[in-house]
DNA sequence: ATCCTTTTGTGAATGATCTCACTAAAAACT
DNA sequence: AGTTTTTAGTGAGATCATTCACAAAAGGAT
C-alpha cells in the first residue's frame, strides 16, 4: 500500500479533522489556518501541520487550507466514500445508545444489523437497523468485516470466537474483557471503567493548573 | 506530591491490572508472573515489568508477584478505597448504559446522581440513582469534582460552562464537540465515532500480519 | 511593484514510551 | 548442597510522537 508511512496517532486525529472541516465547510467558510483549526479540535497546530504534511502539501503558505479541496482530499484517503458496513453484537443500553447515533451524518461506517438474543428486541428495527437473533448470526452476517461488541464481560470470549470464525476482522470491544484473537484481527478497546479510573487517578496524581490545552485519551 | 515520575502511560494500565489481580484473588491464585498477566490483559510482559518497577521492587525473582501484596499496594497507590463521587450529566442511552454499569464492584468511583431534562427520568431511580432535574444542578451538586458528559454535542459548550462553574474539576466527555475549558480543569474525551473510523482505518491501511496463526479459509 | 504580514512545511531538538537482552536473585529440583 | 530453572528488575537502545523555531512562499495592501 502507498501510505504506511502515516503514523498511528496521525491516523487516530484523521477523523477529528475530516469531521469539522465538514462543519466548516456548512458553514460557508472556504479556508482555514492550522491555528484555527488547533482552537476547534484542541491539537496543536505545529502537530496539525505536520499530520497534513504526511500526506504531502496540501496548505498555501501565507494563506492556510482551502476547506473543500482538503475535505476533497481527506475523503479519499480517508475511503470516506466507501461506506464500511458495522453489526453491533448486543443490544442493551450501550448497544442501542449506538444504533440511535447517527453515524452516518460525517461519516463512512453505517451499523446495518444488530444481534441480540432478548425475544422483546429481535425482530424490532433501533434507530432503523434490524435485529436479529444471535443464533442467526452465521445466517445473516453475510460478509461483514467489522463488529461492535456490548454484550457482558461473560460471553466475550466465546463470542470473539464466533465472530472470528465468520470473518470478522475489526472488533471494537466494550466488554472489560481482553479478548483473544488470530493475529489476523484488530481490536480496539474501549473500556468504560478503565477511562473513569484513569480521568480520576490523573485528577488526584497530576495537577494541571498551569498547562495550557489538555491531553486526549 | 510523591510520585510525579509514573509515566501516564503507565497510569492508565493501572486499572487494567488492578481489575484482574482482583479476578485472581478471587480465584484463590497467589502468586503470578509478568509472563502470565501479559497474556490476560494483552500488555508485553517487559512493560508490566517496568510499570510496576516505577513503585519499586514489589516482585521476587524467580516467583513472580504476590497477588495478595500487590493487591494490597495498588489499593493505596490507586486511591481505591477512597471512592470518588460522581455524577452523570445526560440520561439517554449512553447515560443509562453507565447507570447500570456497577462500577463499584472492582472500582473506586460511584455515580452518585443524574441529570436529565426529561420530566419522566427526573424524580426516578436508574441503576440505583437518583435522576435530578438539571435546572437543579447547583442545588443539588455539592461538592462532587467528576462529571460524565452524556447529552448532545449541541448542549456540551453551555453544559461545561456551567459544570466548570460549580466545582467540576474532571469531564468524561462522550460528545464529540471539543469543550473548552479553563487550564484547572482535566478533559479526557471518548469520541465514539472516531474510535469506530480509526478502527475503519487502520484495518484498511495498516493491515496486520497473518503469518503464524493462518485462519483465513 | 514593493513591502509587510501571514502561515505553511520541515529540520532538528526534545520528550515519551516500548522493547531487547542481560544480570542476579530466588525457587525448584536432584 | 549444588545445579538448573524461573523470573524480576533495568541499562541501553529503538521507536514513536510532539514541539520549537525559522526559512520560504503566498497573499494583501498601498
Amino acid at each position: 500500500m502507498e501510505q504506511h508511512k502515516i503514523p498511528q496517532a496521525t491516523a487516530k486525529r484523521l477523523p477529528l479533522y475530516y469531521r469539522y472541516l465538514n462543519n466548516l465547510q456548512h458553514q460557508g467558510k472556504t479556508r482555514v489556518s492550522s491555528q484555527e483549526l488547533s482552537d476547534a479540535v484542541k491539537v496543536d497546530s505545529a502537530t496539525i501541520r505536520r499530520d497534513f504534511s504526511y500526506f504531502g502539501a496540501l496548505g498555501k503558505k501565507g494563506y492556510g487550507y482551502n476547506v473543500e479541496y482538503l475535505l476533497h482530499f481527506f475523503r479519499e484517503t480517508l475511503d470516506q466514500d466507501e461506506l464500511t458496513e458495522v453489526a453491533l453484537i448486543g443490544v442493551g443500553n450501550l448497544g442501542t445508545a449506538f444504533l440511535k447515533y447517527n453515524f452516518l451524518k460525517n461519516n463512512n461506517t453505517k451499523i446495518v444489523m444488530a444481534f441480540d438474543r432478548d425475544a422483546n428486541k429481535v425482530g424490532t428495527k433501533i434507530g432503523g437497523v434490524p435485529v436479529y437473533h444471535i443464533d442467526d448470526l452465521e445466517e445473516k452476517i453475510g460478509d461483514i468485516h467489522v463488529a461492535i461488541l456490548t454484550i457482558p464481560a461473560s460471553e466475550a470470549e466465546t463470542m470473539t470466537e464466533r465472530l472470528v470464525e465468520n470473518g470478522i476482522e475489526g472488533i471494537l470491544n466494550f466488554t472489560p474483557a481482553r479478548i483473544t484473537v488470530p493475529s489476523h484481527v484488530r481490536v480496539h478497546h474501549i473500556d468504560l471503567a478503565v477511562e473513569l479510573q484513569a480521568l480520576v487517578y490523573f485528577l488526584k496524581h497530576y495537577p494541571l493548573d498551569n498547562e495550557k490545552g489538555n491531553k486526549k485519551e
